[in-house]
DNA sequence: ACCTGAACACCGTTCAAGT
DNA sequence: ACCTGAACACCGTTCAAGT
């Protein structure tokens, strides 16, 4: 809701990746995905579109760079000192707060599949399964599973903030719309729906998330070590 | 890989909402999602794109209803005498199976949520997991840690897909790129990820994501019934 | 009721021309 | 080396006009 409407205080400095990088997540945060347009960009940099072309490859390097530029600070901030599942937990919950801040972080993550974003977050869930004592064989397993569920929340925060978006609706508003949707579907037919109508419009997220994580770091290790 | 290079053979066939879904899917299928522009199929439905609007409330209604013409004859095919854990194995890879061969399908249906082709999985899971014994309150976490999964990995396939067609390469190519770009990574940070740079390459997707599923219901339930 | 197709607003990207 | 901004190709959508 933040309107940062500034006019064109930037001119002193030079045109930089870094300030590219930094009007492109101020527009996404402010104005969703479909915010993001080199027209826009250029207005709030004081250039023409092709200035930044100079700077960055095209709108998908852009949108890379810009998730990567607000990931990759997560994974310094985390503590040695603490036990593998601890870890885990720690960084899925940072992961999920930054995801839920810059909801576009969810959909621009997908689609760079074993980029630059992604192998960070790749990395850190592995290292920490490793050190829980998952045999080599099944780290894999283990770790994509964990990665693909976090991909998976990623996205649908995404698309639930780009629909609210398009709506004009607030997360809870939207969050009531689609529990009315689902008390309106046939009770024979979709009898689980039903009886999670309520449940969707009050639930929260994080905590949902947070347990997912931990129930499938419990699939990966039957021999639980707290 | 299929042209279906039909010149014009639909002149007599009326406009209906039908055929024009059915063309979407073919456009999607062998163009992928870029393929899918009002230009191209009214072009192969041998109209103006204004012919469409009148079926069609606009291009997500349409992605929409393709997506569920794809999905939804899956869950006739459930043969109804099998074990929780089986029906959800079976639902599963049918589910993969489709995402496999249509991978536009995986975006669209995280565009989606808590709309129609999604719910049919999020019902489809949520009788199973019901009838696995899964305590009330414990149903909807289950539920939505396996569909978020599913979905992660929906989206992932969606992704390497569109990555691979704009490469021009197939599939095994792609992998091929990924797992040598994980090999150069510094050793040093990022260990796990040197370390799957030759999984990657030859890891069997549907077994993956199979393995998943499994670990998630195991997750779930503790006390295992086969 | 259903279709036609030109027109509109907007998008990512390019490129000759400037400094 | 870096920036300018007009131009291009293409997109989803609209709408007056037809049948």
């Amino acid at each position: 809701m933040k309107k940062t409407t500034i006019p064109s205080p930037r001119r002193r400095s030079a045109l930089s990746r870094e300030h590219i990088v930094a009007a492109a997540i101020e527009l996404l945060d402010d104005h969703g995905e479909s915010g993001l347009t080199f027209q826009a960009l250029s207005k709030r940099l004081a250039t023409g579109p092709g200035a930044i072309y100079w700077h960055v490859a095209d709108k998908s390097d852009l949108l890379a760079a810009a998730c990567d530029a607000v990931i990759s600070p997560l994974f310094h901030r985390l503590s040695a000192d603490a036990t593998p599942r601890e870890a885990i937990h720690a960084a899925s919950g940072m992961l999920f707060d930054t995801i839920d801040s810059h909801p576009w972080v969810g959909s621009v993550l997908t689609s760079l599949p074993g980029r630059m974003p992604m192998v960070r977050v790749l990395e850190c869930l592995g290292q920490q399964v490793t050190a829980l004592g998952v045999s080599p064989n099944d780290q894999w397993t283990h770790v994509s599973t964990l990665l693909m569920y976090i991909l998976g929340v990623a996205g649908q925060n995404a698309a639930n903030a780009k629909l609210a978006m398009e709506m004009k609706l607030d997360r809870s508003a939207f969050l009531d719309d689609v529990s009315l949707a689902w008390s309106k579907f046939p009770e024979e037919d979709y009898p689980f729906t039903r009886r999670m109508a309520e449940r969707v419009r009050t639930h929260d997220d994080r905590e949902d998330f947070l347990t997912g994580v931990d129930l499938i770091v419990r699939g990966a290790l039957p021999t639980a070590r707290t």
